[in-house]
DNA sequence: GCGGTTTTCTAACTAGCGTTCGATATTACA
DNA sequence: TGTAATATCGAACGCTAGTTAGAAAACCGC
């Protein structure tokens, strides 16, 4: 686990891709599929080292061994799915904030993206949740990579909220960095509490959205939205 | 790791505690407290599994096996760290915002708690980090003992924000138990980016509640903080 | 400095981990 | 239908983890 101590004679018994062309899955293709979605399941819910290869390979429908037809090791996989996590929610908030259109307002915009964050983060996507839960998990050698892909991410967030600021909508003394770092850590840490079996993820979305905007203090114009919370939401779930 | 299969034989050569009285320290109390020292400080680092008895015994002087006098098992060590470490920010918040006194208003006492907060969770306290940080990864059994102490933290933030409301420095429709967990959220989260030695933990805490307590949005007065950032904070790390 | 107690060491045990590899089953195409 | 390519199995290997227990060392009051 500690180090990668003899150099990787990486993927020397993975034949080359089959079924060159854009056919259906084909078998390997599918296979693949299957070890990358238990994983991602079980990382999520176990973290990187408490998942076990045999525990993948089952959830799988296969044995441990047979894993080593389509990766060279676990930390092939674990790079996978990070990256396919990350990936996600980049082409998911970008599409999520750009069909938002010209019509509606940043602050919109800006919900619109929370809400999807959350989504996948919460609801779908094993893959992006195991991405936010698995990086200070993740041997050394792998970090540099899924470092760039998330920095990539956050800068697609500051462009939104410098835009935002440009519009108008931000005041100018406001940073982007460190209200970017702040909104995406609470979303993020609501991995560790919220459970959406219980709460409306939408509703959180507009109630931070809310203190977001227009801040917590009493002054003019009360404008949060009357979110009917669950009123269980001081419940045994708690941090 | 999974489940403490065998009834656990507890502490079974562990004898009763020597030099009953608030004496010295004593030999076998500071064997304990390097253990717990080393302990916390891998655990932070390394996660819960990652982090090897042996690391731990050598990082307190010592062979694995003598571990064993002091502690029945990992369990008890990470047990005992997450508790101290919730015990010891439970502590600091109150006393922090207590020791603010009257003559301060309650948004800054809430920053003060805040900075508290972040210092030791990034700076001192690697109990209370270890907490932060492996709650998700103990065992099972460990869980609900240190989610009541969680809550019981996060009772101690909702009694300060509640009092705020009640002093007319919070609007009424701001939900408090949502507004602590986003709060505490993105302090938690700073784990995960913010460097102490890079950017200062009281600026970062100062920023934070300008936003939660003004709002980014444009309006009337604009009394954000004018902190001077550290131009480097959109640097190498990242989120 | 002796004797019992406290603390640590040393060496081993078992379990489970990631990984390997030859044998075997399955598949797809001629 | 036969056969080469593809995919999986099954058993093993080496290693390291947490843990155990008897022997050894360190400590301490007399």
């Amino acid at each position: 686990m500690e180090l990668a101590k003899k150099a990787r004679s990486v993927s020397s018994r993975r034949k080359l891709a089959p079924r060159q062309k854009g056919k259906l899955p084909g078998k390997s293709a599918l296979s693949r599929m299957q070890i990358l979605d238990a994983a991602a399941q079980l990382f999520r819910r176990q973290g990187y080292s408490d998942t076990t290869l045999r525990q993948i390979a089952k959830a799988a429908g296969m044995q441990a061994g047979s894993i080593y037809y389509h990766f060279g090791s676990k930390d092939e996989i674990v790079d996978e799915v990070l990256a396919t996590g990350m990936k996600d929610i980049y082409k998911l908030v970008e599409k999520t904030v750009a069909s938002s259109g010209e019509e509606s307002g940043y602050r919109e915009r800006i919900e619109r993206g929370m809400v999807a964050h959350l989504d996948l983060l919460l609801t779908k996507g094993d893959y992006f949740s195991s991405n936010i839960r698995l990086y200070g998990q993740i041997p050394e050698a792998l970090r540099p990579k899924h470092l760039h892909l998330r920095q990539r991410y956050g800068r697609l967030w500051d462009q939104i909220l410098r835009e935002a600021q440009e519009a108008g909508e931000i005041r100018r003394d406001v940073k982007i960095v460190p209200l970017r770092m702040f909104i995406l850590g609470a979303l993020n840490w609501t991995m560790e509490w919220f459970d959406p079996h219980r709460y409306s993820v939408g509703d959180f979305a507009r109630h931070i959205n809310a203190v977001v905007f227009d801040g917590i203090k009493v002054d003019g114009k009360k404008d949060v939205a009357e979110v009917e919370w669950p009123a269980a939401l001081r419940g045994p779930r708690s941090r």
